[in-house]
DNA sequence: GGCTATCATCTGGCATGCCAGTTGAAATGT
DNA sequence: ACATTTCAACTGGCATGCCAGATGATAGCC
């Protein structure tokens, strides 16, 4: 895989965390993970202290280490750090001289293609790509970094979201504002649109959680497969 | 101390980065840190995985660990996100139905009388607390915590910045018209003062910075100790 | 039967030993 | 004298062993 195994073991565990093959507020031990990936404790320790840092598990002196489960109200808390800063990269880039916004009006016709076809995964990975691509254009790369950590952690559920409910009609019509805002500088309907777009998007997404259960319907496998 | 060793090590290695007793760019290796502080590698060694998270250090495979320098672009970039999660957890206040803005109007008269007292020391802690205070009050837990992770990596140079300026009386007007702001419920005046002061704010440390050298007048004191 | 004390078994915390990659100065050849 | 090679002394990566605290099934008591 990659040159670290500390590094392999972060990815795995945090991918399977993200993806819901580790059920929230399960306890996992060291050994038993090291056992199941293949080698010592050692990485995983380590792999678990940084997944720690990023919210995602509690370390449990001496019991063991639990899966945090995504709350509504972390739902909640997420999208309002993002969104917050995701605006502050759109204004960068609605008072940027040099900038290139060819791409992201390629995202956003691409999205209206997919709704058309009503594609969803086509929709949803052009939408992942027009928020990852404006963030990313801002030029902070610190923004840009705890920008995609946050979002990451909503990715299970915006993704089990996606098959339940009505195809996203509003927020294609939404994306295609942001980007007339950029293009026309205007950041004071710039923090209009990006606060109606998110107060709706988090509201859609905590009614499918809340009825769905707190927790997203994905179950640990790999419980079982260690019996 | 605490109850782990690598709480310890990680608050003993990041605080002393912070206040500058590594210096920038030097390399540690994880036995000579664990040899000072008198204990083992593995915890020194998980807390600089942390310490890598926190983007204060890098490890160079088989060559060390390098304290990060605190670069001017690094300055603008957390100063943009920090404002970014201020102006939002100030747009919360603004907005909230009940909230307590009691403890930010005392700091508030605090700042001014320590400002005619010319007490530097005393107008710092106040507006620290000011912005901790505020971002506290939000109610938005990880968003402070991210505020306050980003806050700290720029404690040093604002330290040192501090007495190598002016007073701060401009700061002053500018904490009391956002705190009316918030009073008022004036979201669109809060965007504006944000701007302003954060950009103010900036470009007075970034002038201090360059005038004495991208890195602060500390130096390391540790590596002489050791020999 | 129901309650309590016990203890084998589990956990994370930590120390330590070995390995392989990197380095820079000494040893070597020209 | 200089360029090249070599190698001892580092480094972080990883495995492993021991420890003390926490747990829960069980044995013993009332």
């Amino acid at each position: 895989m990659s040159r670290s195994l500390t590094q392999d073991t972060y990815e795995a565990l945090r991918s399977a965390i993200l993806v819901g093959k580790f059920a929230p507020d399960t306890l996992w031990s060291d050994r038993e993970l090291a056992a199941q990936l293949g080698f010592s404790r050692t990485p995983v320790r380590e792999a678990i202290q940084r997944l720690a840092a990023d919210g995602l598990v509690e370390v449990i002196p001496r019991r063991g280490t639990r899966v945090l489960p995504l709350l509504a109200d972390d739902v909640r808390e997420i999208h309002q750090v993002a969104r917050a800063l995701e605006l502050e990269a759109a204004i960068m880039l609605a008072t940027s001289r040099k900038r290139d916004l060819g791409p992201l009006q390629r995202l956003v016709a691409e999205m209206a293609e997919a709704l058309e076809a009503a594609d969803r995964d086509r929709w949803v990975r052009a939408d992942e790509a027009f928020h990852h691509d404006l963030v990313e254009a801002c030029g902070n790369r610190r923004l840009a970094r705890m920008y995609h950590a946050q979002r990451g952690l909503t990715d299970r559920a915006r993704y089990f979201a996606l098959h339940l409910r009505d195809l996203p009609t509003k927020s294609a019509d939404d994306h295609r504002a942001m980007l007339e805002a950029i293009e026309r500088r205007d950041t004071a309907r710039l923090c209009e649109l990006y606060h109606e777009h998110w107060d709706r998007t988090t509201a859609e997404l905590l009614a499918l959680i809340e009825r769905h259960g707190s927790t997203m319907p994905v179950q640990s496998t790999l419980r079982e497969e260690k019996k």
